[in-house]
DNA sequence: TCAAAAGTGTTGTATATACACCCATGA
DNA sequence: TCATGGGTGTATATACAACACTTTTGA
C-alpha cells in the first residue's frame, strides 16, 4: 500500500497581524495586495509556507520582508481553514500576530507593498477572512496582556510610565488611575529607572524606564492580574 | 499570470490529544497506528483534512470516530509544521485537545483502533512529534484551567466537591486545602446542589452537584484565579 | 465504638481600590 | 505666575490563606 495516496494537498499560507503603537493609538499594518485574486485590495501581509521552513519560520520571513524586523514578538493565533476562504484555490492559513516597536519599523521596505498603518477603529474591509483574523488577534492581545507583561513589546527600549499607561488604556479602551497604575507596574520589579527624562510631552518631564530583560524573561509566565475584571474588556 | 502557480501543496492533518479523568488520575487516549509509516506504534488519533471540511470539523470527525462522542470540549492547540516531521511526506498537523467524560466514552468503537488510556506519567514514546503535542496540551490545560472553569468537562453530569478537588489535584500534581477549595468553588455560583449523595467512596457520603449550564456559559470567560500561583505549576 | 471522609467558620494578612495634594518647569 | 502633566501616600474594603473541630455512618 502506498501511504497517503489519493489525499488532497493544500496550499498553506501564513498571514501576519502586525500591531504597533504610535504613542497614542494602537495601529495595524496593512498592505495593498499585489496579485490576483483581489489585487489592490487591503490585506494582511502574508506568504506561503516554503518547502524548507516550518510555519513559524515562514511568519518570521514574511514579517521581516515587510518591516525589516526580526526578533520581535510573534505568536501563532490559529488556523483559518474554511474550504472556500480563497475563491481561487483552497488555502489553509495560519494567522500569526506580531507586536513591534513602531519606531524600529523601516518605512522604505513597506513602500514596495504600499503598506499603511490603520487605527483599530478605522480598519477597512480586507480580503477573504482577514477581518476575522484581526478581530481574533485583538482579542488575544487583550487576553494575554491582562495576564502577562506583553505590551512592553510595543514600546521603544526607553519609555515612561505615562507612556505605558496610555498604551494600556488604548488596548483596553478605558482609563486607569495613574497612582494605582504606577504602583502596580513598579511592584512587578521589571523596570529599571533611568537617569534621564522624556521632555517632549510635558514641562516637568517623566523619567525613562527600561525593562530588566532577565526578570522579564523569567517572570513572563507569572500571572499579573494586571487589568481588574479583565474579562469585561475581552 | 496564473495565481498560486509553482507552489508546494501539503497534506494537512489534525491530531487529537484526548484527555479523560477516571476519578483518580488524568489519562490520555492513544491508538495503535494502523498503517505505514510507523504502523503498530502508539500514536495520537488523527486524520486528514478533507476537501469539504475545515480543520475544526476534521477534528470533530476524528474525535467521534474514536470515542463516539460529539459536542465535547475541543480546542485548537497549534500547528506542528516542521518539514520533516513525517519521514514519508511532508504533513502539516493541527493539534487539537479534547476533554471528555471518560464514562461516556464508548469502548467498543475504539477496539477497532486498539485504543488504550494511559496515565500521564506513563505515556509511551509516540510517533513523529506526538509527544511534543501531548506536552503542549498538558501545559495548555493547566494554563487554561487555572483561569477558567474548564475541568468540569472531564466530570460526569453529577459530581461531588471531593471528586472535583481530586481532579484539580491531579491536574496540578499538588494538594489543596479542602476548606478553601470548597469555599472557592461554591463562591463561583456555578454549582447546583442535588438532593442525593455519592456513597461509594465514603460512609457519610458527599452531596452531588450539577453545573448551572447557563451560568457556566456566561461566566466561562471570567478569570478565576483558581490556582494560587498557578504559574508555578505550568 | 471507631475509623474515615464530609462538611463548616474564624482570624490574620495581603492586596486592591479610592481618593487629593505637592512638584517641577516652560511658556 | 500659572497651567500642565508628573509623581507620591494613606485609609478602607476585599480577597486569600492558614488553620481545627464536628458530623455522619458503615464496618
Amino acid at each position: 500500500m502506498v501511504p497517503y495516496k489519493d489525499l488532497e494537498r493544500l496550499l498553506v499560507a501564513v498571514d501576519c497581524i502586525i500591531l504597533g503603537f504610535d504613542g497614542a493609538k494602537l495601529k495595524l499594518l496593512l498592505i495593498k495586495r499585489g496579485f490576483e485574486p483581489e489585487k489592490n485590495k487591503w490585506s494582511l501581509m502574508g506568504g506561503f509556507v516554503q518547502p524548507n521552513e516550518n510555519s513559524l519560520e515562514s511568519a518570521k520571513r514574511v514579517l521581516k520582508q515587510l518591516t525589516g524586523l526580526s526578533g520581535v514578538y510573534l505568536e501563532e493565533l490559529r488556523a483559518f481553514s474554511n474550504p472556500d476562504r480563497d475563491p481561487e484555490e483552497r488555502i489553509l492559513s495560519l494567522a500569526y500576530f506580531a507586536l513591534i516597536d513602531i519606531n524600529q519599523y523601516q518605512k522604505q521596505l513597506s513602500n514596495d507593498y504600499q503598506a499603511e498603518w490603520f487605527e483599530l477603529d478605522q480598519i477597512p474591509t480586507l480580503i477573504f477572512d482577514h477581518n476575522d483574523m484581526v478581530k481574533s488577534a485583538i482579542r488575544r492581545l487583550r487576553y494575554k496582556a491582562a495576564l502577562h507583561p506583553l505590551l512592553f513589546e510595543l514600546l521603544p527600549e526607553k519609555f515612561t510610565i505615562p507612556q505605558l499607561q496610555i498604551l494600556y488604556e488604548a488596548v483596553y479602551d478605558t482609563i486607569f488611575d495613574k497612582r494605582n497604575f504606577s504602583r502596580k507596574v513598579l511592584s512587578l520589579e521589571l523596570l529599571v529607572k533611568q537617569k534621564d527624562k522624556e521632555k517632549e510631552s510635558s514641562k516637568k518631564g517623566a523619567y525613562f524606564y527600561k525593562l530588566d530583560l532577565t526578570k522579564y524573561e523569567t517572570n513572563f509566565q507569572a500571572f499579573l492580574n494586571f487589568i481588574p475584571n479583565a474579562h469585561l474588556y475581552l
